[in-house]
DNA sequence: ACGCGTTGGTTCATTCACTGAACTCTCAGT
DNA sequence: ACTGAGAGTTCAGTGAATGAACCAACGCGT
């Protein structure tokens, strides 16, 4: 989003979260690295967005200390992009637009989050209600819905028709 | 944001959500509306957004079923734009950005939030601590914080260093 | 040794959205 | 008739997003 100056201006939390995650595309790049993406290329055909565009939010993500870029191989070198406790901590946030996406726009259920211990279905506060403690991100079990295309083009929406935890790095099983 | 032909392709609550309200500003004109800002001089000195832009959200919103423009006297007329049940609804997705913002970005707490009930300080899930129930919107009180500054130029601000409830309309005290 | 494929980028022309300033319109009050 | 407030619209200039093309480092098969 990019407030730029009016940041200054604004003396409001909401403003400021805006200024560092609220440009196009960048939730979403949050979102898929906590749904466990993490490599330039899954970014890259999973969210359909220009190399630009995505090289430019990997950065200032960052810079932002939201992602973590990390040398996983070293010949050739490669890096992966990792969520940081402080993208995870956007975690309610963005479960938070789900839920009101899903209740207002939407007719069905794309996925469904899961207590990974007891098997519940979360509350729309991210609460378990059998366990009546709110769960961690890690123990989030993402399980695909009705309405999901049953055959996707690229390998994360494949990846994702299998319930997986957040977090764990998808395998796009590609190489 | 106006994603555009990519909603289509994302298959995601959260994308379908950001479809509607994740464009630069859009945001924020919630959360003003949220606050008690009807009007449409009280947008736009409050956010300082070009008038344009302004114009432009409050017509998406308004179409969107966000906001509802009200005719609030005839001669001349004037409209306002109250925020709809769809908008209310957005409220935790809006206090979870703040509970980000205000940990991971600032240093002091420029508002608090608290029962109208009873006093009591919101928990960061939006719930009452002490009544131990979620607290509806329009039950929150708005109360000023450290570090805002004691004179702001814009009626709205200055109106907000008052404790108020949510939803409200604000007295901006001009006319 | 040579070309091919994979990954992770950069560059660039075009299009689109945002910005700020100026202008418009309707009406009330004096 | 003049002034002023509220709620916009219009428009030229700027900056960001888009999509396609290009680049580079390396591994591998032959």
């Amino acid at each position: 989003m990019a407030l730029g100056k009016d940041y200054a201006t604004q003396q409001c939390s909401i403003a400021r979260a805006l200024e560092v995650v609220g440009e196009r595309w960048t939730l979403l790049v949050v979102r898929d690295a906590i749904y466990g993406v993490r490599r330039y290329n899954d970014f890259l055909t999973h969210l359909g967005i220009p190399r630009a565009v995505l090289s430019a939010r990997l950065k200032t993500l960052t810079e932002e200390g939201i992602l973590e870029k990390r040398r996983y191989q070293e010949a050739p070198p490669r890096d992966e992009y990792v969520v940081t406790d402080r993208g995870i901590a956007l975690w309610p946030a963005l479960r938070a637009l789900a839920v009101w996406g899903h209740e207002q726009l939407m007719d069905h259920r794309l996925r469904h989050l899961r207590h990974v211990e007891c098997g519940t279905e979360l509350a729309p506060n991210g609460e378990c209600p059998s366990c009546g403690t709110s769960v961690p991100v890690a123990d989030v079990l993402l399980m695909p819905g009705t309405g999901l295309d049953p055959d996707p083009a690229d390998p994360v929406s494949r990846a994702l028709l299998k319930p997986k935890r957040l977090l764990e790095p998808i395998e796009t099983g590609q190489s």
